[in-house]
DNA sequence: TCATTAATTGCAATAATATACCACTTTAAA
DNA sequence: TTTAAAGTGGTATATTATTGCAATTAATGA
C-alpha cells in the first residue's frame, strides 16, 4: 500500500517560492514565461513529484475547462528543461519541477518505485567523479541522468 | 559529419567471448538460454552499441528471416536485463549488451549523441557515493541509472 | 505607430515505444 | 509420464513522442 501525498491544485508558501524564482530565472535570461509556460510549471510544482506528459495534459485539462494538444505539453516542457527549471526523469518518461535550477550541476534522483515520490539531491562529488572519468576518455559531457530507483522511508514500513 | 562503427554481424574474439561468458553467467543461475535469447544477446554484442527494441528486431528479422513480434524482443530483453547481461540506456529507449555482467555495480554510460555509441564505465566511488546519499535518506536502492550524454572523443574531432 | 520578423501556439496526423491478453509449445520437476 | 512451470507467438491496443503546417501573439525597428 504506497504512500502517496495528496494532490492539490494550490500551492503552499515553499513550493509558491519555488515556482517564483523559476519564473524569474527564466525571465532573467530574457525566455517569455507565456501563461502556458507558467501554467504547466505551476502544475509540476503542486504535484511535487514527477508526471507524465498526459498526466500533465489532463490535469491542465480539468484546470483550465480547455483543450491542449500533445505538441504543446511537449514543447512546453521541452523549453522548461531547457532553462533548467524542470527536469526529465528518464527512467519514469515523466517530468519534475527542479528544485535547484540556478547552477549546472548532476542533480541525483531518488525515485520511489512504490508512491513515485522523487526525490532530488545535490552530490557535487558524483558530478566531479563523472566528470573526471569522461575527461579522461575525452568525452565532452552534456548532460547527466542519475536516477535511483526503490523504495522511499515511509514505503519501506509500510511494505 | 558522425563518427560510425561499421556494422557487421559477426562477431570478432573479444565480443564472442563476451557472450559466451554471458550465456555461462546465466546457465549458472539456472536460467534458461533459448535461442531466442541467445540470437538476442549476439545481435547486442555485434552492434556494440545501443539498439533500440524495433530496431534489434529488424535485425533478427533479417538474419533469421523469421517473423518476430514485439512482445518477443522486450520479454526477451527484460530477461537479458534481469540477468545483468544486457542494460537498458534509458536516455536512448535502447539497449546494450553489459560489459561487467558479473557483479552488482553502478554502469556509468557515456552515450555520443553523434554517432549513437555507448561506453560503458566502472566507478565503485560513484557507487558508494549515491549510496551513502540514498542511506542518510532512509531510502533502499534497487537500481541505478547513470548515463552522461554528449561527444565522444573521436566525434568532437569531426564537428 | 505601424510594419516586419521572430517566437509561440493549435491542431491533425502519425511515428515510435511498450504492454495486455490468450492460446500454444517446450522444458523442468515430481 | 504426468503435471506444473516457463517460454513463445501473435493480435490488438496502450502509451509516449514527433512532424508539418497554419494561425496567432509578441518583440523589434523604422
Amino acid at each position: 500500500m504506497p504512500h502517496r501525498k495528496q494532490q492539490s491544485t494550490d500551492l503552499d508558501a515553499s513550493n509558491r517560492q519555488g515556482l517564483n524564482s523559476a519564473i524569474a530565472a527564466c525571465r532573467l535570461r530574457g525566455a517569455q514565461v507565456t501563461p502556458l509556460r507558467e501554467a504547466v510549471l505551476k502544475a509540476l510544482w503542486s504535484a511535487k513529484r514527477p508526471l507524465g506528459a498526459y498526466d500533465l495534459r489532463t490535469r491542465l485539462e480539468e484546470t483550465s475547462g480547455r483543450r491542449l494538444s500533445a505538441p504543446s505539453i511537449y514543447r512546453t516542457l521541452d523549453f522548461l528543461c531547457e532553462q533548467g527549471v524542470a527536469t526529465r526523469i528518464e527512467s519514469c518518461n515523466a517530468y519534475v519541477a527542479c528544485c535547484h535550477p540556478d547552477h549546472d550541476h548532476a542533480c541525483v534522483f531518488l525515485v520511489c518505485e512504490a508512491c513515485g515520490d522523487a526525490t532530488e539531491i545535490e552530490n557535487p562529488k558524483v558530478e566531479q567523479l563523472i566528470r573526471e572519468d569522461a575527461k579522461r576518455l575525452g568525452f565532452a559531457v552534456r548532460r547527466r541522468v542519475v536516477e535511483m530507483s526503490g523504495l522511499c522511508a515511509p514505503c519501506q514500513q509500510l511494505s
